[in-house]
DNA sequence: AGGTTTTCTGAAAACGTTTTCACTATTCTA
DNA sequence: TAGAATAGTGAAAACGTTTTCAGAAAACCT
């Protein structure tokens, strides 16, 4: 049909074709005006005889703007970027967008990152920091932050999961039923919100049953497989007593659950684990996991959906936080 | 620093501020050309007082080339993906490239998808028809396919790994060191490259130890934790006698498993199962999962530097096969 | 029937770069 | 010292769209 010009057709060659100027091909294209039906039907032959489509760049340039929404993050390792990444794309794509992925293993952000590559950024706790976000804020440049409150100068909206609230939940289980009183609370990355917000509701669920805070009691388990069993490593071997463990994630548990079975602990007799996210392979884990689900796929979605909002100018909520629920298994104790 | 206009600055405003004229701003900025070291530092300084990045769009209309690299899978759940696209995203940063994901949940591609949006494609196994791939190639459009072997008349460079020796690998091992004989497998998604190799490894596998070839222990499993559970649910509600299963990959096996400790067999006492790809979560699986491991992220990353071969018209191989390699846990028998 | 609105279309400017070509000043060659 | 090569720079065309402006033709009014 088309032919084997190995450059694609412009518009104006479309426009030669179908004896009409550029604007017109442009105008049924996009629907920008009316044009006559016999002319539009005539534009439309000429354009699928030509196999023509609009050069992006072309359009990029001269509207100023990408139709492309980037996301920043660190890395898409782990069980939780998944999950999140797919909400994203999910939301992107109903909204008539492309996905942009920039993760910065180390690097640090690019200062001018996207400034003009994309429409609007969704980053990820961490991905940048206080100094850059500001340039931005400053520019007006769209942005979103997922799981992150932002600097209260600039307040771009974001959007996280009731971290306190589900921490509070999973220690007041094992404390009430399962009679836990020395609790080990592994933090996150440094500076990581959710593992912030996380301590906090440990640290609430304990004064409620009248339990001191015992700083002995905590660790840093980095939300991450092998530096979770580190910690609980060194822990044992510093005589430290504890009855259970929450680990901060689902990654961070299994490292533990795998640590303390290598000590000879079993669990949960011996010790309770509990995580935090609920990712797909936490049920199948032995024991399965107790552990609060985060509906982190709502969280991807979501954040576009604010994004999106932001870019057309309509009013958009500065802030959303979706629920958390506690999954109880086995790891806990519980049957 | 720089000025508060809401306007990024362009090139015109930076060849002003430093007295020369926009291509030699553009010399300096892509080292196009020999300019004179004071001159060269005076629009260095330039641009950092404006802060001054170019246009993306511009420069891609022009040059005919937006260095960006775009993948196309089917979705992005399943453990299998998120480490693949860990080794792209990794493949194209090192290249110096951007990384543009479309996952076509269930719509067809279009048929001019990425055409100018992109300078190259990759794109994995069952995310485009025949037809469409026919097209990128008459346009001799730069695509490298994963998992799949390209149509004879299309013959575009792919990556995959050594499916059929994996297979043999596994179930030979369950025949020669836990006396297996009724060995089921379990189908991937239809039409799928890797399950067929599978299979053909699982039969002269078979054969190699003389044992007949059955029908009726063959299912489909897609490749999916459920589908896989549904499928040895129906072989034991049929009465299918069998002493092992090779569930096609590790997300079926999970499923597997669980579908025979619901049935009251114990694995693997009474079946040994097995899985194929080794995803993160296999070995904390109860009972730790004898599978295959296959270098998923490598491929990702494989792909990418034989697409960026091509993008500069390097020589570069026709296909790349990459090794497996059995890991032994628990799954099948072993200790 | 004459004026006014409406409908449809085209010319041309703009978007912000890269690159070719030509030109001047400088350095080299013999 | 004259001519030739070289180094450094600028003017302007090109890339492929969208959009503003204005104009022609057609339809509508009274």
């Amino acid at each position: 049909m088309s032919p084997k010009q190995h450059r694609p057709a412009t518009i104006i060659e479309v426009a030669k074709l179908a004896g009409v100027s550029p604007s017109t091909i442009s105008r049924v294209l996009n629907g920008t005006a009316v044009v006559a039906p016999e002319t539009a039907q005539r534009v439309r032959e000429a354009i699928d005889q030509l196999g023509f489509s609009p050069h992006p760049a072309a359009r990029q340039l001269v509207m100023n703007r990408t139709n492309m929404i980037g996301v920043l993050l660190q890395e898409i390792s782990g069980a939780f970027f998944p999950p999140m990444l797919k909400g994203i794309e999910a939301g992107v794509r109903e909204a008539g967008y492309d996905l942009l992925i920039y993760s910065r293993q180390n690097e640090q952000a690019s200062v001018r990152f996207g400034e003009h590559s994309v429409d609007g950024l969704i980053i990820f706790a961490g991905s940048m920091d206080e100094a850059s976000l500001r340039r931005y804020y400053e520019r007006e440049f769209p942005v979103v932050l997922l799981h992150q409150t932002p600097p209260p100068d600039c307040p771009y909206p974001f959007v996280t999961v009731e971290n306190k609230s589900g921490a509070e939940m999973l220690v007041s289980h094992m404390i009430e039923v399962h009679h836990r009183r020395r609790i080990v609370y592994l933090q996150g990355p440094e500076n990581h919100e959710d593992s912030h917000w996380r301590e906090r509701g440990y640290r609430e669920a304990l004064q409620a049953h009248n339990i001191a805070f015992d700083p002995a009691l905590i660790a840093s388990g980095g939300f991450d497989e092998v530096e979770a069993g580190d910690a609980i490593e060194n822990l044992l071997l510093d005589g430290v007593e504890f009855d259970a463990v929450f680990a901060g994630d689902d990654d961070a548990a299994v490292g533990v659950i795998a640590a303390l079975k290598q000590a000879g602990r079993s669990v949960p007799q011996d010790v309770s684990v509990v995580g935090f996210d609920d990712v797909p392979f936490s049920r199948y884990i032995s024991p399965p996991l107790t552990t609060v689900r985060a509906p982190i796929e709502q969280v991807g979605r979501t954040a576009v959906q604010l994004l999106v909002k932001c870019l057309r100018n309509q009013p958009c909520e500065a802030e959303v936080l979706l629920p958390t629920e506690l999954v109880i298994r086995q790891s806990c104790g519980c049957e």
